[in-house]
DNA sequence: CGATGTCTTGACGACCTTCAAGAGTCGTGG
DNA sequence: CCACGACTCTTGAAGGTCGTCAAGACATCG
């Protein structure tokens, strides 16, 4: 539900696309795409031969698209992580997503015809190039993707307003925690651990991205390693207690406070352990 | 950028979509419906009579469509005020916006063929539906309106955008100060006032909307009226200072801090006056 | 090897939530 | 008509969370 929350649509376990990873210039199919997108094509799709994608290889720091940038194609991971960001008028990087394989980016463009964010490699990246004409064009040529295209970027908006929610409601330690889970289990649908793993972004886009200083990451995941939710070491992470780590909360509801169970009150933080509120504020 | 950040696309100042108000049942052309989008219509769109779109009405408290519904279509704002919330796992509301005259709700049930979100009539409202086979299949029909019909799309998450980093930036203070002007754009273009006008929602809703408590909300207008920012009385407002209020920020970068300016600390939370920011402590 | 960027940790305080009490407002029913 | 309850809104007091500022440890890199 937090970051890239990919489908539930019974994922078939995209095939990688293509084979040479290093080639410089690629080429899919429709029916790679789709499957990519986590989007069952039609036999008429799947069959199709006269549409074909274009790759684009980026390097860690590179650019796919800046801010104002006037808007052609949207762009579909196929490997490696990035980060989209957007300007405030202070003149702030704000980060919005990590998107990874099977995600869309450059939808905000479509609206005013420029790009309204700024997508930026955080690794070595492969990515698919959909220039906005031929995907349109989709929809009408073959009239049973048409509702899947409008899902892609129904798909983003859910997610939005998940990442809006969890910002307003939710205390710091929780959107650290739920923002690890959302790695994992982004991770493991990808075929990689969903225990084990390397964040790809720095602290600072961390807190970005979640709405709190890169100092407050730091110590959260000092806290959670502490108390033994994970384990830390620079950008290596293990998880310990997904269950822990994606149901703290806050805020006893404000609403619910009239009425609803009368007695224990500060149990609505709940934690695994009795001692972790204690080792979490000792911090 | 804030809530309901109607396009810049020269808004031709809708006629009012049909005469009637209280008919109970009313249609609408195509042409009105593009007309309200904000979309302007081709020649072939506009002379379209093969298809008419039924207008709804709501009355305050009632509700559009609810969470896990399944999803049929799409709803256009003529007239009235609504909100929309989502219900978080704790079982909270928490809303998601302010949806009014030109707005789309329920976007985000398309992906998965069941609304996301619940819409709930603060006012008498005027809606017209827009069954979602209907709106997809104007794209093929007449294909110079598809780019603005992914533009409806791309425009919701654009907003979503603004706010997410709005929640992750700002202050309460500026927060507030922003839904203010937002509000009062958003009414100066549907022809009331921009400066005196009233709240459709309360303080819980306005709260829960900027992801902060509803004293916090009645304690900061409170005090933008104590320095002459405002004038409040219950829902009742009054904008005296739109600049001071848009203008309000926090946070000196944490990343700007490294170079830039290195004196003149506290001055980046701009205020008009020298004393606002004493006043504002004082509360 | 200094320079730069990332990460950790501490101390302090401001901002905002929490809890509580009271004033208004509105609709319903006695 | 007024009383009553249910909401909404305001304001105060207290405390916790998290931002701010600072210093130091590492790691990477030209």
């Amino acid at each position: 539900m937090f970051a890239q929350s990919r489908i539930a649509t019974s994922a078939p376990f995209n095939k990688p696309v293509a084979g040479r990873q290093r080639a410089g210039q690629l080429w899919s199919s429709l029916a790679d795409v789709c499957s990519l997108l986590g989007v069952t094509p039609t036999v008429a799709a799947t069959a199709a031969d006269d549409v074909v994608f274009q790759h684009v290889q980026f390097k860690a720091g590179q650019r796919l698209f800046t801010i104002g940038q006037p808007f052609d194609a949207l762009y579909l991971v196929n490997s490696g992580f990035l980060k989209t960001v957007m300007i405030d008028d202070a003149g702030n990087e704000q980060v919005l997503s990590f998107p990874m394989k099977g995600d869309v980016l450059g939808v905000d463009g479509i609206h005013l015809k420029q790009y309204m964010s700024e997508a930026v490699a955080l690794s070595s990246c492969d990515v698919v190039v959909i220039p906005f004409k031929v995907f349109s064009s989709l929809g009408r040529k073959y009239p049973e993707l048409e509702l899947s295209l409008y899902g892609v970027l129904s798909r983003e908006l859910t997610r939005e307003h998940a990442m809006a929610s969890a910002l307003g409601s939710l205390s710091a330690e929780a959107r650290v925690g739920r923002f690890l889970v959302a790695l994992s289990e982004r991770y493991s649908a990808m075929g990689y651990s969903g225990k084990e793993f390397n964040l790809r972004m720095t602290r600072q886009e961390i807190g970005s991205y979640l709405g709190m200083t890169l100092e407050t990451v730091s110590r959260t995941l000092s806290a959670f390693d502490r108390i033994g939710y994970i384990a830390v070491e620079g950008r290596s992470v293990t998880l310990k207690d997904m269950q822990a780590l994606k149901t703290m909360r806050r805020l006893p509801p404000s609403q619910s406070r009239s009425k609803e169970v009368p007695s224990a009150k500060k149990l609505f933080t709940n934690f695994s352990f009795e001692a972790a509120e204690d080792v979490l504020a000792a911090v």
